[in-house]
DNA sequence: TAATTGACCCTTT
DNA sequence: CAAAGGGCCAATT
């Protein structure tokens, strides 16, 4: 793990609110990488465990799960986004809970 | 140094 | 709606 850039990716991957969700792509652009959207992929999943990382809240730009259906982690990232009260319906997620980050509350919180 | 990988994305069939 | 092809780029081997 020798990357300066995961730091602030999980940052970012912080700001979004219970129940919504944002995609990697997203989170990428976000947090200042534009097109590093398999980047955050990877941050994710070197992710420190102590860290409460909502990991769950992150997913495909078509607003399918992360991960295949049937796996272990998509059932447990459907469980938890329906527990914040997120739709899923099979492995899509509710466009309704798409995140829609406004400017001014990015700027107060990330700070770079 | 070169090749492979990946919790991805977008457009076209 | 599903599949395919091409692109992307840091991390890892």
């Amino acid at each position: 793990m020798t990357s300066a850039y995961y730091p602030q990716i999980w940052q970012t991957v912080l700001q979004i609110p219970a129940g919504k969700v944002a995609s990697y792509g997203q989170i990428a652009d976000l947090a200042g990488l534009p097109g590093r959207a398999r980047l955050v992929g990877k941050a994710l999943g070197a992710a420190p465990k102590e860290r409460p990382l909502p990991w769950h809240r992150v997913v495909r730009s078509n607003l399918q799960l992360a991960f295949s259906l049937g796996s272990t982690e998509a059932n447990l990232q459907r469980e938890l986004l329906l527990v914040e009260g997120v739709i899923v319906r099979g492995l899509k997620v509710d466009k309704a809970a798409l995140w829609t980050p406004q400017l001014h509350e990015l700027l107060f919180n990330l700070k770079f």
